[in-house]
DNA sequence: CAACTATACTTGACTAGACAAGCCAATACA
DNA sequence: TGTATTGGCTTGTCTAGTCAAGTATAGTTG
């Protein structure tokens, strides 16, 4: 069969399988079939959409991976009991984004060194105790208003060069991208009240309530086909509760 | 050709196109392409893994959707640039989440009434100014210690039966996701200092930080097939920052 | 030299058919 | 009656080919 899609109606006609999946989209919104419920299996869709089954199945596969549908081998594709939400959060940058604002970024490093690592913190990046990590603490500005206080710890033996940075000219998030090539982040997002120091380091009042997000780095490099885990970093990012808001949705 | 992955080694061989973006997979994680590097052609692949184009290239689009290769029509495929990187949070019903934890859970309903919608709120929900919305506040409880102070504003027309549900049986996120079928949401994380009523409600001291997730959710419903948005329900998730922390990773 | 053109290579999408495997119910048999 | 077996449904995956469309480059023409 000839496929002439792109022709329908000028120019603006979506490919079959991106029409199959808004129409099954569209009546999972309206409420078609509740949480659930059978829906119409590959071969019927075929039918009423006068389609291939490799298009039918590539919409139904994709309407999957984004949790709208349910589907069981021998069984048939159901409605997803959409309880679980997943969203998409996105962590950029810190100077892309301000830049992306329109706004000026400029940071003051109020440390950078090397130290001698804790017990926690050797096993966090996966160090022996009693070795070095190169420590930096750092201010990010938005048009001269503090924006973010950068604790971070890194693992020597991932970027040798960390301490000879100049961290007012890049940031050591894009540093540490530009320098290794893919890993694997986790996480927390909690609350909590300005120390003394933090609070002199951001110019906000000590008890301030701010935002915290610490996430661990971790590379991952394949040897004889065994996936390997070190860390590479470990980051405490405080910013004002008053300035600073993550947004998302889903 | 027949196809006989399944008895691979008895019985744990992974389907081809799974082997294939595990090792594209391998290759970008040890550095093989750095970033914006071009990868090989769906052809090269073809020919190197020795299977049809349509199976490299589910390979390759379930890679791009994970973001971790950039194509373009007409050029080629490139390992992508990890600067915009997007991770998942999820989040669930309190209720679900305190009992997977194997905890119990409770609620205390301070407020469930219909008011006069101010201005902003209006804006928010779509409502009229003058007309009414139904507001709840409540408290939810894990062992016994406040967790997260709801503060609930919700569209009278989506869920016309509000006021009558009893609170401390199902949770107002329960109860909505099952009489509306989806909807979207967007939300907002911040963080701000309790005030005396909130410290009250929480069992916290006046000034504590705490995380506040805002969520407003809009239903979607096709008429015509035209998609009509509409606000379902603002909310504002109020938790102790020392209890309370969101985690995830990518 | 600049502008156009043909070509080769890339990804994007689809088809028609195939086999595998999971599940379930109806049927046949002990 | 209880237990296998079988057939028909479902989804999962792959093949070998097709046409469409975007991009870059080499070659041709004015």
């Amino acid at each position: 069969m000839v496929y002439t899609y792109k022709q329908e109606s000028f120019n603006d006609a979506k490919a079959p399988y991106a029409q199959i999946k808004q129409s099954l989209r569209d009546d999972l919104f309206a409420g078609k079939w509740l949480p659930g419920a059978l829906m119409p299996s590959e071969a019927e869709l075929v039918t009423r959409f006068s389609v291939s089954r490799m298009t039918v199945n590539r919409a139904l596969r994709e309407l999957q991976a984004e949790g709208l549908i349910e589907r069981v081998q021998g069984v048939g594709t159901f409605a997803a009991h959409p309880h679980r939400v997943v969203s998409t959060l996105s962590i950029r940058d810190l100077h892309e984004e301000i830049e992306g604002r329109g706004h000026a970024h400029h940071s003051t490093v109020h440390l950078l060194a090397s130290e001698a690592v804790t017990p926690a913190l050797a096993l966090q990046l996966g160090l022996v105790v009693g070795s070095t990590v190169f420590h930096s603490l750092m201010t990010h500005f938005e048009d001269g208003v503090a924006l973010q206080l950068e604790d971070r710890y890194v693992n020597p033996s991932c970027a040798p060069d960390y301490l000879e940075q100049d961290f007012t000219r890049i940031t050591p998030t894009r540093y540490l991208l530009q320098v290794l090539p893919y890993g694997e982040a986790s996480y927390r997002l909690e609350a909590s009240n300005a120390t003394p120091q933090e609070a002199e380091f951001l110019h906000i009042q000590t008890g301030a309530a701010c935002l915290v997000v610490v996430r661990r780095t971790t590379l991952i490099h394949v040897q004889n086909n065994v996936r390997q885990v070190e860390g590479i970093t470990l980051v405490r990012l405080l910013h004002p509760g008053s300035l600073y808001s993550l947004q998302g949705q889903f």
